[in-house]
DNA sequence: GCATTTTGTCAATTATATTTTACTTTTTGT
DNA sequence: ACAAAAAGTAAAATATAATTGACAAAATGC
């Protein structure tokens, strides 16, 4: 359930979590939630994380089970 | 605001809004709210949408202004 | 080894997505 | 024109996303 996506292009960037958070105005343990798979984030905050990260949608949140782990 | 290409994938199916919203098994005001572009559904409904509809979430759901009506 | 940053985790609270019921307005088919 | 289905709307209740504060564990740099 483990979105190494995310975490993967945060790393791209060279951004803590906390980075994150603050660029797309959340809490810290809210990228920490999404990032380990407990909770579903809204459309709008994934699209958020997606402008930050330069993704799409498709490339940080579609599931296919090659991307996730557990 | 409005999502009208969910509409429209919607149309192509021949789905209407009860039939969309009992295939994801959400209300059917929700369907109509996510539609109108009231608010911001979840990721995990989107994806859900999107399953039924055959559709991906960039698709149905990235917002450049060419898809978006108000 | 030590200090600092980053990450992981938990409980309690707040904001908001979603439900339910109910009613009105449009649309569609005959 | 009429009936039936579909779509639009609204208020109150419920479920859950997101916040906040605080602390422990792991990673990073010196």
């Amino acid at each position: 359930m483990k979105n190494l996506r995310l975490k993967a292009a945060r790393a791209l960037l060279d951004m803590s979590q906390k980075d994150l958070a603050e660029a797309v105005q959340v809490s810290r343990q809210t990228i920490h939630a999404i990032e380990k798979g407990d909770y579903n984030p809204t459309i709008k905050l994934c699209l958020s994380i997606c402008h930050v990260l330069g993704k799409t949608l498709d490339e940080l949140f579609w599931e296919d089970d090659e991307n996730e782990v557990e």
